[in-house]
DNA sequence: GCCAACGTTGGC
DNA sequence: GCCAACGTTGGC
């Protein structure tokens, strides 16, 4: 068995939010419509656990835990015409978009800002502190997990 | 295949 | 509202 991999996963609160998530237990991460992020998304496994990062709020940061439950599962928003995220370019044969299942694990009880993460580590440590990053889904490196869980508990 | 224009993300 | 950093698009 190998060691789950973490990632980090962004969302605004306002659209959907660990709150959100508590409520419903599990979710389709879907919506996703930018490459590098999708690929990072095929390359989840089940068992791997994922940081829940609010975004473009005040402040952002991370307030929880998830764990990926399912993968490889087409994204039903590209072929649905009401939907934001709808695709039409895609189609049901080849589907350009797919996404994972995510499971609440945990709210923490302090979020721990992304100016706090700023002075903890450094660009080259996590991309998420990178100026300029727009990735809604990165891959955290066990030893950076480790570390930011130590001021997340 | 190059590259300029344009769009999006997201912190500030 | 600004702007930096990319990604996407489309003309050539």
């Amino acid at each position: 068995m190998n060691e789950p991999q973490w990632w980090l996963m962004k969302s605004e609160p306002d659209v959907y939010s660990i709150t959100h998530l508590k409520e419903e237990n599990e979710t389709l991460w879907d919506g996703i419509r930018n490459y590098q992020a999708r690929n990072f998304m095929r390359n989840m496994s089940v068992g791997d656990k994922a940081f829940f990062y609010h975004s473009n709020c005040k402040p952002p940061g991370i307030v929880g835990m998830m764990e990926v439950t399912k993968t490889n599962l087409v994204d039903p928003t590209q072929f649905d015409k009401d939907s934001k995220y709808f695709d039409p370019k895609s189609n049901k044969e080849k589907p350009r978009w797919d996404c994972a299942k995510l499971k609440y694990i945990c709210e923490y009880k302090r979020k721990l800002s992304l100016k706090e993460i700023s002075e903890k580590f450094s660009a080259d440590e996590l991309i998420l502190v990178r100026k300029g990053n727009r990735l809604s889904i990165i891959p955290v490196p066990n030893i950076i997990a480790k570390k930011l869980l130590t001021y997340l508990e």
